[in-house]
DNA sequence: AGGACATGCAACTCTGTGGTTGCATTTAGC
DNA sequence: GCTAAATGCAACCACAGAGTTGCATGTCCT
């Protein structure tokens, strides 16, 4: 989940189908200085990590983000810190015990 | 940001100092497969992405998590989602007129 | 049918980085 | 002071993956 978000240009590409709604590899590649191929393979990767879909719409694929994927990463680090906070209460009283 | 949690080996240092606590290099070593050279590595980018924070206590260095870098990370997650919205709510309404 | 557009597939290169090994440095404790 | 524990530093190796190139496939449109 974060290898792939881990990437600049991944992380770009999130930010632009974001900002933009869904867009067909052309569209993405458009204006990027990396090759249609590269992008491809970036999706992909987006994609088996559950950040991405793509649906074939005549000859082309339009690709869109899907939210819920992020919910998961967002709940992953909420975890995270209330264990944090956890563990250090419990160094906190054994100090002071 | 995203490429420090990206690896399975630092998600796992973030897993075990969360629910640990501050723990030293050789503490966090034992029990893993890979060298203490590794581990430290694995920290110093943690540290560079503003994860985690290291302090000298005497001839150990003691290593705790910074919860508010996670903050920084769940709050790009919601931006991203936020945009997403706004983008699908502009599709639809220029498919609707 | 046939050409142009959009994508898929496969092989290849090459840099980044995760991991190791070896040695040096600092500090605790007797 | 001296030894062992804990860490730091530097050079080195190996492999995953980011990117490219070339060609094949599929689809729209006249």
């Amino acid at each position: 989940m974060f290898a792939a978000l881990g990437d600049e240009t991944r992380l770009a590409l999130v930010g632009r189908l974001a900002s933009h709604g869904p867009l067909s590899i052309t569209r993405l590649t458009a204006g990027s200085s990396i090759t249609r191929q590269a992008v491809t393979k970036h999706l992909t990767v987006l994609a088996s990590a559950g950040f991405v879909r793509g649906v074939r719409r005549g000859r082309e694929r339009i690709w869109e983000l899907e939210p819920e994927q992020m919910d998961v990463a967002r709940r992953y680090l909420d975890q995270v810190s209330k264990r944090w906070d956890e563990a250090l209460s419990r160094l906190k009283a054994f100090v002071e015990e």
